[in-house]
DNA sequence: AATTTATCGATAAAAATTTATCGATTATTT
DNA sequence: AAATAATCGATAAATTTTTATCGATAAATT
């Protein structure tokens, strides 16, 4: 097994995923060189990220496109399915329930849950949305770590606790609330302002 | 002007600011030192990044709230308010109309669009959903430089060129599609399949 | 008023990441 | 069959980013 994967690494490897699937030459062969140049990226670092995953290349020729792709998948974990809640039933978890994309790299988001009993029972790309209630068996019963939080910031914090409470480990959160966790409990906050502002900031200064 | 702000400092720097809104101390102070702890960094990579944005901080007390928050603002450029549309009122096109986060930072959704006519004349979070054909004036008539793409990934790459074509400068893509543009034009891809992943990642390697 | 404590801001060291270079290898061309 | 061209993979250099150290300073304490 490859190991030693730096951080940014990860980060570029399912870009160079997605934009695998999507290509003509799927059946055929692809360069680094290639690579590095439709995607805007070093001819280097693609080969560098690349050869943390894989050593199939072949000069003259490069990688096939096939084995790149499972190695990539493989590495990247998403052999092993991942199943995750959704707090929070409005538009944003509704999309994330629907968002297909997530099993395409393993993922399962299992079922959403919301207080509002408007939204009980509905589904949403085949995945039910339940009463709060039912969070802790269903978090017990099916040994979910991760907990996806899209309630407004107010309630963020309460949400978190219940989480944590039923032995969920990771939380990723989208509300704009700072949540406080014990030890051992990992946070990524989803900022949707943030990535915005990023792009702005490129923009502003390009000109 | 403070100059030199790092790629990965600027990515910082919202995650501070929108921190410093919602603590308690918000009429007070703050030192590097409680940030670090509150957020989890380190306590030297705190101050750098503020240092990069401010000199205010004073020995024994820290940072006056009122004035990091204000310095952050104009360090990102959150004084110019930016407007942007967004095409695809899916779930996650209208999850993004209605984010309230967005103009606390000083952005603007004006509206979004879609080709579905089921959708039209809808709003969300005060926000008007036109057809397609409307986007080419309102992006000429409000001078709109931002598009957002919602809609799924086939679709993508057409929605794009349309943008592109009207003078669209910077391109938030939410679909899985890797889009074409032409030199001079800003793509940032935000797939939260990736997110997500790397939150995983981070959860098997800690056990 | 002197001492202690907490924190800033700067500089230096360490670590991580990106970029450059180059020999080795494989297909293609002569 | 030999020469050529393209590309890999590895190593080295350059750059960026993070972490550590330390004197200076402002408030708190003695």
């Amino acid at each position: 097994m490859h190991k030693d994967i730096s951080k940014v690494a990860l980060q570029r490897l399912p870009v160079y995923l997605n934009y695998l699937k999507t290509i003509p030459e799927k059946d055929g062969f692809i360069s680094a060189t290639v690579l590095a140049s439709r995607l805007n990226l070093g001819e280097v670092q693609v080969r560098k990220d690349l050869a943390s995953v894989s050593c199939t290349g072949k000069p003259k020729v490069g990688y096939e496109v096939k084995t790149l792709i499972s190695e990539l998948e493989s590495a990247l974990g998403y052999d092993n399915t991942a199943d995750a809640v959704i707090i929070g039933a409005g538009h944003l978890g509704m999309a994330l329930l629907d968002y297909k994309g997530f099993e395409e790299y393993g993922f399962n988001i299992v079922a959403g849950f919301d207080r509002n009993e408007k939204v009980w029972g509905k589904t949403e790309g085949g995945k039910p949305v339940f009463a709060m209630e039912k969070l802790p068996s269903l978090i017990a019963r099916m040994h979910i770590k991760i907990g996806i939080i899209t309630v407004p910031a107010k309630a963020a914090q309460e949400v978190c606790d219940l989480l944590v409470e039923n032995g969920i480990l990771a939380v990723w959160n989208f509300s704009s609330a700072h949540l406080n966790v014990p030890d051992g409990i990992l946070v990524r906050n989803e900022n949707m302002a943030v990535s915005l502002s990023l792009l702005v900031q490129h923009l502003t200064d390009n000109k």
